[in-house]
DNA sequence: ATCGGCTCTGACAGCGCTGTCAAGTGCTGT
DNA sequence: ACAGCACTTGACAGCGCTGTCAGAGCCGAT
């Protein structure tokens, strides 16, 4: 009932225990004949190579590890989905692993990575610091997805959060409104940008910009919403920063009699899967997160073949993706 | 700039490389003065232990694997809170993989966590078949969380979803309502449970049973939602298998002018984070499941600690959280 | 002085595999 | 019959650690 080693499977197989090695990494060095008898010995055995050992032997593991930030944020999953795809792909494993939201365990989730002997780490909206970025980078090689940084050891890959702003701001604009206020993410990755990106799209149409701080939470959406809603004048439309806090604000807007679009319209960042809820139905604006983790995957995979000293830096442009929300006012 | 060895701290801490040994398996016939020169060193030196090499000497390595079968479903992230919590208490790592909704993918996770060497292995929402899954616990611990399963081999978790059912069902014919729809969630799992749960609660209560097949998901929902909606009498009440068709079911009523609660009651099943937005505010079914993340780690340990053969099936009862969607006639 | 009791050392045998190498083996072509 | 080629073997060192054991060194207790 033990499992099956390689020496099991070079005796069924009545070859040597060297080629069996050389079929399972691959050689192209062993005549067909062999290669089958191998596999077929091993097939039969439920054989399967010992990934500990092999790593330990080989000094590399064709892993990588990828740390979500919050399991709970239906941004992460898509950014896995590409991760995963891609990783296949390029014959690495993926190994998972959730920072739930707290820097420390997210430190704890990468270091337990590196003892295990990955080949690179893959970090989704990691709140380490930009400093324990750097160190990490120096044992291992590094990509974040979703944070920008400006490293030199690190690469990111990032959609364009200032684009993305400006290009929910003229939306609005474009549909006739003036005042249009906009609901930040505080601290949250890419926030500032996306606060610039309205800041600038309002002041270029000649309009003056309005930002009420608030979080990434659905929580503070829906405060800042109420706060809104509350005022003997509210607004014509709202850029919120993230489609989470948008969904808060809805509900805010909601409890007090306003209706959307009707009285005022709103627009997301995102577009999660939530927007996509024909119930909710937001406009919102999109960042290709698939393709965010496949270009991630490409990228660390680069560094781990040892091509590049340099950082590199991706940048992807948003879209925006029209729903129910948002209407000519 | 290569990683530092057990060697390596023992030169640094002038003791034998034993006793480093013991010291980090954490015996207790080492001395404190010892004990702390070793830590002490390990920590200037920045030395972990390679986890491959501990594993491949000691054939156990304090990790589980947490296959996870949608990541895109708030049900899960939840699950894996109360995995992580439990585990790490426990002094074991959890590693995650995602079988992305497909079976094959799945089996792909466990298979490489069985490589890795996991001492045992947690599935989340399995799809893998019932026989596929005996099979892996042949060669490794195996819990299941979410599916129930008549197995001797493979222990699981679940909520009681007949008294779930029956639960849902009975809080609307409390309200008043008595032509109550049920929209089910076809083959998924607990779905069969919480169709006969709402059918006894039914007919306990001399009402008709009527059941609409459809699934979990969103769309299914929406396209029930609207039958519905569209009859020349609506029902009084409907309860969903699970909220992401409730939602879509909330949809599709919307489309139709329908108002909830005021012309009907919803109730829908899980209590993900989609139930609790405020902008929804779905009364649901809730299953603790951080509970039973937690409890599924307790029995997984249990059997890998070797003190039991047969297997546990644990059922958790399921309680109700009242929302907006649900009132009196 | 003697005798445990602790603590520590050094050595050794693995764990299952990689990776390299010299030395075959059998077969083909000439 | 012999070189040349393609494939295969056996051996060995090593990856970083565990786990065990005999024995050394040192202490206080008797």
């Amino acid at each position: 009932m033990t499992k099956p080693t390689m020496e099991d499977v070079a005796r069924a197989a009545g070859l040597s225990r060297a080629l069996v090695s050389l079929v399972m990494r691959g050689s192209d060095k062993v005549s067909d004949a062999s290669r089958e008898r191998v596999l077929a010995a091993a097939a039969e055995l439920g054989y399967r190579p010992n990934l500990a050992a092999r790593h330990l032997a080989s000094k590399r593991s064709l892993t990588i590890g990828l740390v979500l930030n919050d399991l709970h944020n239906p941004f992460f999953p898509e950014v896995a989905d590409g991760v995963h795809a891609a990783a296949t792909e390029a014959g690495y494993h993926v190994l998972m692993n959730s920072g739930y939201l707290r820097g420390a365990l997210e430190r704890e989730a990468v270091e337990s990575f590196i003892d295990l002997g990955v080949d690179g780490v893959l970090l989704a909206g990691a709140r380490i610091s930009a400093s324990d970025l750097e160190q990490l980078a120096a044992r291992v090689p590094v990509t974040v997805i979703g944070r920008h940084l400006r490293s030199t050891s690190v690469d990111t890959v990032n959609n364009d959060d200032l684009a993305g702003g400006r290009l929910a701001t003229e939306h609005l604009i474009d549909l006739g409104h003036r005042r249009i206020v906009h609901i930040d993410g505080g601290q949250g990755a890419g926030s500032s940008q996306r606060r610039s990106g309205y800041s600038t799209a309002m002041r270029d149409h000649g309009l003056e910009p309005e930002v009420i701080s608030a979080q990434f939470t659905e929580e503070a959406g829906l405060r800042a919403g109420r706060r809104l809603a509350g005022r003997a004048q509210p607004p014509e439309a709202i850029f919120v920063a993230n489609d989470l806090a948008a969904v808060g604000v809805l509900g805010g807007l909601a409890d007090h009699g306003l209706r959307v679009p009707d009285d005022l319209s709103v627009v997301g960042y995102d577009n999660t899967s939530l927007a996509g809820i024909h119930h909710i139905s937001l406009t919102s604006v999109d960042q290709d997160r698939q393709t965010m983790g496949r270009l991630a995957v490409d990228v660390l995979l680069e560094r781990i073949g040892g091509g590049r000293r340099g950082a590199v830096h991706h940048v992807i442009a948003p879209s925006l993706v029209r729903r129910a929300t948002s209407a000519p006012r």
